[in-house]
DNA sequence: ACATCATCTGGAGCGGGCTCCAGGTCAAGG
DNA sequence: CCTTGACCTGGAGCCCGCTCCAGATGATGT
C-alpha cells in the first residue's frame, strides 16, 4: 500500500501543503496516517478523495458543505444523504452554467455594440 | 430626466445601498449626482451601467478590473481597450463554462456510482 | 558529524468584497 | 411643530479561504 509525502500529495491534488493541513484540521480530510516520526503519509484513498474535493471546491461547494459530506462519508448508512447532497450540488452547478450562458449573451451583445460604435466612428476597421 | 433614490437604485440593480456607496468610493461608479441636500440621485445611465456591472461581477470579474473598465469608460479614445477587456472576459467566462461542464461530468459519474452502490447494497430502490 | 531539507505545530495575518455602526442631517406626513 | 424615516459620512468589522510565520524535530546526503 503506497503512501505519499505531503509534497507528493500536494503535487497530485493541486492543493498546497498548507491547504491540505487546513482541510485536515477542518475535518474535510479525516486524520491522515503518520509515519513513526509523525509525518503525514497520504494513502491512495486520500488522494482519490482529494480529487473529488478538488472538483467540488472548483464548482463552488463551500468548505462547510464539504465538511458535512466528509462527516457523512464516515457512516455507510448515510449513502442516501450523500447522494442527495451531490444531486443538490449538481443542480447548483447546472444553475451556474445556465446563468453563465445567459450572462455571456449579455457580454457578447455589449461586445457587438462596441464593435459597431468603433466602426461607425472609424476607430476600428470594419 | 428621471432620477432614482438610493433605495430605488438598489432595488433596480440588486446591489445593496452599502454596496452602491462602496462601488462609488472605489471608482466603479463615477460620482453620482446629488440633490440640493446632498442625497444621491441615480440616473438612467447609472442604472444601465449598474446592469452591466452586475453581469460582469456575477461572471467573476474582480472589483479591480471593473474599476479599470470604469476608468477607461471616461475616455472615448479607449474604446479599443475596453473592447479588448470585454473580449478577454468573454474568453474567461467561456473557460469557466467549459470547466464547469467537465466537472459536472465528474460529479454525475460519482452520482451514478452512488446509485449503483445503493442498489447493490439494497439501501436504494432500483 | 554536519548541514540541509522536509515536515511538524499553533496561531497570526491577509485579500477580497462587502456589511454594519454611530452620530448627524434633511424632508415629509399627522 | 414634531416624529419618523431615508439618507449622509468615515471607519470599523466580518466572513471565507487560505497563507505565512516562528520555532522545533527528524530524516538525508556528503
Amino acid at each position: 500500500m503506497t503512501t505519499y509525502s505531503p509534497a507528493e500529495a500536494s503535487a497530485a491534488s493541486g492543493f498546497s501543503i498548507d491547504t491540505l493541513r487546513y482541510y485536515e484540521k477542518e475535518g474535510i480530510l479525516r486524520p491522515v496516517a503518520r509515519t513513526g516520526s509523525g509525518r503525514r503519509a497520504y494513502s491512495d484513498a486520500d488522494l482519490g478523495w482529494l480529487d473529488l474535493v478538488r472538483c467540488l471546491r472548483d464548482t463552488g461547494m463551500p468548505i462547510a458543505a464539504l465538511k458535512r459530506y466528509a462527516e457523512l462519508s464516515a457512516d455507510a448508512a448515510t449513502l442516501g444523504e450523500r447522494l442527495a447532497l451531490l444531486e443538490a450540488h449538481d443542480a447548483s452547478v447546472q444553475a451556474s452554467i445556465d446563468a453563465l450562458l445567459a450572462q455571456q449573451g449579455q457580454i457578447r451583445e455589449k461586445i457587438a455594440w462596441y464593435r459597431e460604435q468603433g466602426v461607425r466612428s472609424g476607430a476600428l476597421p470594419a
